[in-house]
DNA sequence: CTACTTTTTACGCCATAGCGTAACAATCGA
DNA sequence: TCGATTGTTACGCTATGGCGTAAAAAGTAG
């Protein structure tokens, strides 16, 4: 599972694909979040006017973190082995 | 280098040393992206209420890109070399 | 210290995110 | 097929981002 991301979308896609790989529903990130399920909706989209406080609550509930990496950047370990 | 971010002030942070890295002026993030100056500043200076649009035109002007890890994920190739 | 560059902050303005609430549409299991 | 869950969209509302413009503060070189 590739997760890189330059874009809204890509982001938008990103989230959606890992809490689908958790087996949970925008239900589920709203309530470890308090952000509506329309406000998950919006974002998992690709909604570009999003806050950024947004983008990261929802990536707390989902255990990700950032890495900000050069565009084509270093490969990760996962990828290699 | 490690850019991993998990709040608006790690982000933030990021941008600012990696554009200092690039020796280059908010000015010069300013006139690559069309956003004033005075947003640059709130950015780096940790604004979580910045619009997704906003970091991700900084990131690309940059030459960045986001990867969605793990908390606590993989290590990547320069960690080890 | 002085002049210049860079960064931060302020004010009025317009656009819009996310809220509560609700309805509608799409997807899924029995 | 159908009822139930899940996801999308809408309306009015308040709060605030980013804009233009401008000035002040902080940092830097001579």
């Amino acid at each position: 599972m590739n997760l890189t991301a330059r874009t809204a979308e890509q982001i938008g896609e990103a989230l959606r694909r890992t809490r689908k790989a958790r087996g949970w529903t925008q239900s589920d990130i709203s309530a470890r979040t308090n952000l509506r399920v329309a406000t998950i909706s919006s974002l998992e989209n690709g909604d570009a006017g999003a806050k950024l406080a947004t983008v990261l609550a929802v990536m707390a509930a989902l255990g990700l973190e950032f890495r900000l990496v050069e565009r084509g950047g270093s490969l990760e370990i996962e990828d290699i082995f």
